[in-house]
DNA sequence: ATTATAATGATAATCAATATCACTTATCCA
DNA sequence: TGGATAAGTGATATTGATTATCATTATAAT
């Protein structure tokens, strides 16, 4: 999978294991610090990208322009707090059961990702 | 709805409208500068975030971290391709249809936005 | 133990997006 | 109709998240 273990990986990979908040990068670097105190902010960068390149981590994208990381790779909604910028998982289905938790929904996205006909000939 | 009527946020407006593309703020930017050659950057990039506000356009974030517009308000997924980064609408629902239609699918994301519960107190 | 090179950490560079500000122009109203 | 007011513009500086660079460190094979 990797070419070599390293300690700052396994680290960044735990941190974002051990969490549902869909943290970003700078909350994951100040986790990973309070293990590996010396580990740097690319070091984090770089190994979220790693895991998500080997479909161990996903990216959340907010309006506010920053990526957040999900180490749940099974098929799952979010939501997204346009007040507090939260980010959350929805394990019911269909606005109304969401509603009834408490969220209240303006919107919903659909994306799917892939290969376009074009590019797949 | 606008305190003030501006040509360009109409010629803004416009471009959006007649497209299917999904296009980034500098797509806008070279279309809209063949009505109108002095309009500047920031100009566009203003009044996409207004429509955006008043509700007239929204906008989809793709994994290169940059926004592309839709003026097409009504609810719809998108597609977009990982190899030349375009967005498309998805017209036919589920993924066997798409598939049929050429699209390869290999993941999907979906995400509400609104006000979380806590927020909502 | 030696060696090759993947990975790190500090920091410079990039670039999309936003803020600033002097100037322009739409709209109000005397 | 013409001047006043302030919304809107355009050029550009600034910001800030992300990426690239590179000397150094550390993994793993021999």
């Amino acid at each position: 999978m990797f070419q070599r273990y390293s300690k700052q990986r396994e680290v960044v990979y735990n941190v974002l294991c051990q969490t549902k908040t869909h943290p970003t990068v700078d909350w994951v670097h100040e986790e990973a610090k309070k293990v590996l105190p010396e580990i740097g902010i690319a070091t984090v960068y770089r190994n979220l990208r790693e895991l998500v390149k080997h479909g161990m981590a996903k990216v959340v994208l907010t309006p506010d322009n920053k990526e957040h990381f999900d180490a749940d790779m099974t098929q799952h909604p979010h939501f997204i707090c346009k007040s507090c910028g939260c980010v959350m998982d929805v394990t019911t289905q269909g606005h109304t059961n969401i509603a009834q938790k408490g969220f209240v929904v303006e919107s919903c996205d659909t994306t799917f990702f892939g290969t376009c006909p074009q590019c797949a000939n």
